[in-house]
DNA sequence: TGATGTGAACCCATTCACAGCC
DNA sequence: GGCTGTGAATGGGTTCACATCA
């Protein structure tokens, strides 16, 4: 049979593609043509055995002696992430965040486009936010199959996340992002993916407070109990 | 000497540590006192001895047979991450992203507060975003040296990301959240955490991508070409 | 008895170093 | 000669399983 002739690429490594791929189009509208994987990890921060180890899941797409050809290596990089077509993707939430999400144009220039904002506040329903307009949580489900809707956001507060995260998988929706600081149960086969920036605050947070204690190393006993995480 | 007794703590038991924190809180708004490791683990969604593990790290505060306590437990990972201060943070750019960053209250709830926000272009300067007036860029180091700011954000078009971190590593910050979608070079010693949606979106995509080839094992050939990441 | 804390085993990721090919 | 691709070595993180202690 020798179908799925590669799949499954470690997730360390499928983390780095997208990080490549963009450096790659920024070579490519310079009309660089050939890059070395030395260079391509100088660009992305890594060492070159992790670029060349990454860039061997996919196939082998370079030329020993010579590189990589940036257009070539960009397109398998794309086909890869599934990124020549362009996925619809439906918002929960239209408060503050799901309309800044809505609005920001990084989503559409890279592969995706929204199809759905739904919120549960009447008030909110009927204005249009990044050129869609806002319906009732309720017609969640018909959005989703209508359209064939595979990644749901979620950019509800955190006290609705769950119940967001139950219609969209109620709906067909196989992966989620999930912008609420909560964990998410969901059943397994399901995507979860979390953004949370007071999260990657508080873990810079402690580097800032490491650093501190060891610069001036007089720590002066620390007593505040103020909790509000 | 005996100074730093438990310091650096394994990355990725780190960055767990703010959840395990804030399901402590929730605990703790419920009123709850003990908690298992294996509580802990089926509200965090990882499995038991992963949570006994990255709390050893802070020292013994569990008793055998009974638990953790939750308010001393949750007092002890604020402290370790150094949430028993509130840092100043410094915003760099002032467009849609960084305005609404400096309005989301999620930040000054958990430990931070945004003491300036600064741009270069000069219809922003003056306006107010999250109770701080939009300053000039060149006022950025005197911001970071009079408040003693040392986290950093940068939301500023891609194009002006690496300019920012320059001008935030100058002016003395340590740590840079960056939601620009570019690799940061800084000098080592300074600690740079990304988030980029599209890049996590774009990983998504592969999962998505992945489960429609095997589901519907009829692969028609796919041949698009267009490039946009 | 029951749950923590932790050595030991395991597994995945990173890095090294070099064979193989242009 | 130069750079890729990759086995082998290393290192970190996860999980197991049990000794330990309230």
């Amino acid at each position: 049979m020798s179908e799925t002739p590669r799949r499954k690429i470690p997730e360390a490594a499928l983390s780095r593609l997208p990080i490549y791929l963009r450096i790659l189009v920024d070579l490519a509208a310079d009309e660089v043509t050939q890059v070395s994987s030395e260079q391509l990890a100088e660009l992305a921060a890594v060492n070159a055995a992790k670029v060349r180890k990454d860039l061997s899941y996919l196939g082998t797409y370079g030329t020993r002696g010579v590189g990589y050809d940036v257009q070539f290596l960009m397109y398998q990089i794309q086909r890869e992430l599934g990124l020549n077509q362009s996925w619809p993707v439906v918002i929960v939430g239209a408060g503050n965040l799901g309309q800044a999400l809505a609005n920001f144009t990084g989503i559409s220039e890279r592969g995706f486009h929204i199809v759905g904002v739904v919120d549960k506040d009447e008030t909110k329903i009927g204005s249009i936010v990044g050129g869609v307009r806002v319906t009732h949580a309720d017609e969640l489900t018909q959005i989703v199959q209508s359209k064939t809707v595979s990644i749901g956001i979620i950019a509800t507060p955190a006290q609705h996340a769950q119940e967001a995260a139950d219609a969209l998988v109620r709906a067909g929706v196989g992966s989620i992002m999930n912008f609420a600081p909560t964990v998410l149960s969901v059943p397994n086969g399901v995507n979860v993916r979390k953004v949370d920036l007071a999260l990657e605050l508080q873990i810079l947070s402690y580097y800032e407070q490491c650093r501190t204690n060891n610069h001036l190393a007089s720590p002066t006993g620390d007593n505040t109990g103020a909790v509000s995480a």
